[in-house]
DNA sequence: CCTACCGATCGGTAGG
DNA sequence: CCTACCGATCGGTAGG
């Protein structure tokens, strides 16, 4: 029975500090400890909330995973009669996703080693999904003739990498803006699948 | 004086112990009694060779950078008049380093905060110049006229990033054969930093 | 949510 | 290169 002194709920709480301790120093780097001392708590309480360590890990990647897979489902949806309008507006979601929740996603992509074989699989899963969907929107793009497609599987890595790269840099007070980010990004993108100008500009932003 | 029993020099039988269990298990969670098990001898032997277990990561991470900067240097002096060919010889370099080298590499990239403060700015530093290399191929593209460059920079990271993603998934039995990543990378490049179809065919492969 | 504690393991050292 | 050992810290638990 937790006290919300503050507004903000126990569980909350221990979510975030330990997000802001695994991405800064690693999850096997972090001690519980530390988890404790940002909520201000003492490790033992701790157990009210969690079961153990791995599974706060667990928690966090799957968590960012299904949110990621929601927004992309959700823009896909919105796009299902134009390939190049749902590209598009993949590759919008996915950057502005990976630059504003950066901190997750990187502890998603450096920490999978770090989680139960379980756990493992569920999250490799879940990115599967995500790369077979916009691997998809690339496919039928090329199956319209609206785009040069060489290798489907590779010109979707070459999106996620993107995104898994920004995630490194990307700081809200940075030099460029998220929108210049996102702008110069769908460019690129649009170049390397060879989208000819004529289909680019009848969805033009 | 270390016995060369099988041919093999401790140091360098160390330094591919630790490589291999820093990118399986990550630094934190491995130990030095596994890397001693590793190889063959104690954890106190280690010292013989070993100032300590951060020693053992910084030159890791800083040998990797040099070779990777020393392969670069080198294919530049080779095209130093033609920088479309140079840029070419970049991105070929750059897969091809990072996908037979995917597990220092990874370490590289996953590890640097758990380097001493001095040796992150050094290998920080090594990774700028990397980028202010290609960047600078890329500037001299775009003032030849033979390239639609949008942001250099944000085109050099997506080259960059692209290598950080063939290490993470790159395995030398796979289904893809190098040559074939390395090609098709290359066309994407090329498309990305809009090198018109005459430059290419002007240094074509 | 706290105090007090557990066994296990860590990086590193002494001395040979 | 080995044995034997150090203090520190870890994840986790008992009992309140």
């Amino acid at each position: 029975m937790p006290r919300p002194t503050n507004g903000v709920r126990t569980p909350d709480a221990i979510r975030e500090a330990a997000i802001a301790l695994f991405y800064e120093h690693g999850y096997e780097a972090t001690s519980l400890r530390e988890v404790a001392a940002k909520v201000g708590i003492r490790v033992g309480s701790l157990y009210n909330h969690i079961s153990g360590k791995d599974e706060l890990l667990s928690s966090i990647m799957i968590g960012i995973m299904d949110d990621l897979l929601a927004a992309l489902r959700g823009v896909l949806r919105e796009h299902e009669d134009d390939p190049v309008a749902a590209l598009r507006a993949c590759v919008d979601t996915h950057i502005r996703f990976h630059a504003q929740r950066a901190r997750e996603v990187f502890i998603g992509n450096s920490e999978l080693r770090a989680l139960p074989a379980k756990e493992h699989r569920r999250v490799v899963g879940k990115r599967d999904q995500y790369e077979k969907l916009i691997r998809g929107v690339i496919e039928e793009i090329s199956a319209q003739g609206k785009a040069e497609v060489v290798d489907a599987r590779l010109q979707t890595y070459a999106i996620v990498a993107m995104g898994t790269h920004v995630a490194s840099w990307y700081k809200p007070r940075g030099g460029m803006s998220l929108e210049a980010i996102v702008q110069t990004y769908t460019e690129l993108i649009l170049r390397q699948v060879g989208v000819s100008s004529a289909a680019v500009a009848s969805t033009g932003s």
